[in-house]
DNA sequence: AATCCATACAACCGCGTGTAG
DNA sequence: TCTACACGCGGTTGTATGGAT
């Protein structure tokens, strides 16, 4: 016996949304929210559209604050360094929260929805990063290769093949946190950046934005960035691998300190 | 002009997980 | 403690559009 189905999909409508769906979804949204469940929603709403569709509609289209059209180069480069960052892995935030890697690259990304900054990367990024990545670490990793006669796939499965096995290596051996360079002064603020964050130890910017940062005396790693409404917002990190930030062309904070005077 | 192909974006599906009863 | 249900995620598919042939 399978799963049982989410709604009655004889009865609803699929595809794309007419601008008249759009308009009764927001004006129910408006004023009534959504109750706590989705799946009663469209009924009540007068839409014959299955509960899962109408919430991905308003997540990712509908909401106030979503940003359509083409990301920017800086957007591209803080989803390929996160991407770098966190892997497959789930990122833990504060406490409750488990968020997943395109939630957080999205969080990282005001007006930017997981599902957007996802297809981005399926489309566009992934590509980009591939075959940036092979050109790297196929001669170390794959040294019977050369890019210039071996079929893209093959060297691609070979780089995924030992990216795997580190990855097993690192969850098996339970070691999480990579460690950075020499820590700044206590106390000191990143200004200038986008954001104002009290450093107490460690410091690697991320984006104009974003910063990681590890507290003193602390083994974790916690990400800094401002919300969608402008409000600091600090998740806590599982690890973060230092060396893929600076080969991504981001900067340590002796790096940093140079183009940022006003550390410390 | 017609057809084919690649790309981008929107939407769907199935599954894992959290949670209320 | 158990179970059913809803939510949220990752992977995948569908469709529109534009460029190449």
């Amino acid at each position: 016996m399978g799963r049982a189905p989410c709604c009655d999909k004889a009865n609803v409508k699929r595809g794309p949304w007419s601008p008249e769906e759009d308009e009764t979804l927001k004006n129910y949204l408006k004023k009534h929210g959504t109750g706590g469940n989705w799946i009663t929603l469209p009924q009540k709403a007068g839409l014959k559209r299955c509960g899962k569709s109408c919430r991905l509609r308003w997540l990712n289209y509908l909401r106030p604050h979503i940003k359509h059209g083409g990301f920017t180069e800086e957007e591209d480069q803080v989803i390929c360094t996160l991407y770098s960052t966190i892997g497959s892995r789930q990122v833990h935030s504060f406490f409750v929260y488990i968020l997943s890697k395109w939630s957080l690259i999205a969080a990282q990304l005001p007006g930017r929805t997981d599902n957007d900054v996802k297809n981005h990367w399926n489309t566009k990024l992934k590509k980009k990063f591939l075959v940036a990545n092979t050109n790297s670490t196929v001669k170390t990793v794959c040294p019977q290769f050369t890019t210039s006669t071996t079929p893209q796939s093959q060297v691609e499965d070979c780089v995924f093949d030992h990216e795997h096995s580190a990855e097993s290596h690192v969850l098996g051996s339970e070691q999480t946190h990579i460690l950075v360079p020499s820590p700044l002064p206590l106390g000191s603020h990143v200004s200038g950046l986008g954001s104002s964050v009290p450093l107490s130890s460690e410091v690697s910017v991320l984006s104009n934005s974003t910063s990681l940062v590890k507290q003193e005396n602390e083994t974790q790693w916690f990400s800094y960035h401002d919300n969608i409404e402008g409000e600091n917002e600090a998740l806590l990190l599982d690890f973060v691998y230092e060396d893929l930030l600076l080969s991504n062309g981001f900067v340590s904070q002796e790096k940093s300190s140079e183009i940022a005077p006003s550390f410390g």
